[in-house]
DNA sequence: TATAATTCGGACAAAAAACTCTTTAAGGAG
DNA sequence: CTCCTTAAAGAGTTTTTTGTCCGAATTATA
């Protein structure tokens, strides 16, 4: 409904990486065994989310993904802006390339208080404390796998 | 951010039809001109709205698409389960398959009453309305065609 | 009845998103 | 130095979404 699958990927990983100790480094296989998650595909996103300077990597022996210094602050719409692009909240509903206060779309000012709150919301929420939340163990960041569900 | 194309587009074309004398039929290409969209494409997306009963077509000579009667009061969201899936409200933001008051993911309790917002706007908006709206010519319905842009 | 205008239906094509594979480079440990 | 482990890079594949094309069915009108 909002979230590209990448993104959601994205966002998982990142959270998955903020529960771990800070500075030893993840494994790409290891979060996508626990996402349940394609690892090739994963890495793909990781590499992008480094390159944009959320997160290092290391490679060889000891080596996969760390949050880069600071970045446990990291808001969702920062998360999301690298992952969805620059102007992921700015778009049109209708799709209008030119929709704004002045040269609105008919769903325009419906439509803005609304997103608006998506904004808030996603300025709101950062990677540490989404972490904070999986460690109570009263959230769930994957889907539970195959093999907990009796038959 | 939220809707497909294909749900824009269908969108614009029952606002237009709306803002139409009923009974009168449109033409898939009139509309497709109007909105400046691929008039195969959305010929497709019409033919998809009359078997799910929301618009009547006729063919031949003064043929086109109209509302099905009482279909003036539709909400958004009628239209959106139509072309998005019934459970288009219904998906963990994060992707998860369960994602519930129990088994929620990390972000559910914060994005859930924002969710409520979007659907209380998708259920409260009327084709009518979106219709009274633009034929008050205070909103765009379309971006304005090239030939409008002076250069 | 013939003709032109329209939607319908299905196959097809192109573009974008999601996903895979293989090779290379880098780093740690013996 | 050599081997193993890891991420990086890039090409390639699959699936989904978006968009095109064409022939058949339907209808009003001359």
């Amino acid at each position: 409904m909002v979230l590209s699958r990448t993104s959601q990927y994205a966002i998982q990983a990142l959270i998955y990486i903020a529960t771990q100790a800070p500075g030893e480094p993840v494994l790409n296989r290891d979060i996508a065994e626990r996402l349940n998650v394609p690892a090739a595909y994963l890495a793909k996103i990781l590499q992008n989310l480094c390159k944009h300077g959320l997160l290092d990597s290391f490679r060889g022996r000891l080596g996969g993904f760390c949050l880069r210094e600071g970045m446990h602050k990291s808001t969702l719409m920062h998360v999301l802006q690298l992952t969805e692009g620059p102007d992921f909240t700015k778009n049109c509903i209708l799709g209008l390339k030119e929709c704004s206060d002045e040269t609105a779309c008919p769903m325009h000012f419906k439509w803005k208080p609304v997103k608006n709150k998506i904004i808030s919301m996603l300025n709101f929420m950062t990677l540490d404390e989404l972490a904070k939340a999986v460690l109570t163990g009263k959230y769930r960041l994957a889907d539970l796998p195959a093999s907990a569900i009796p038959s």
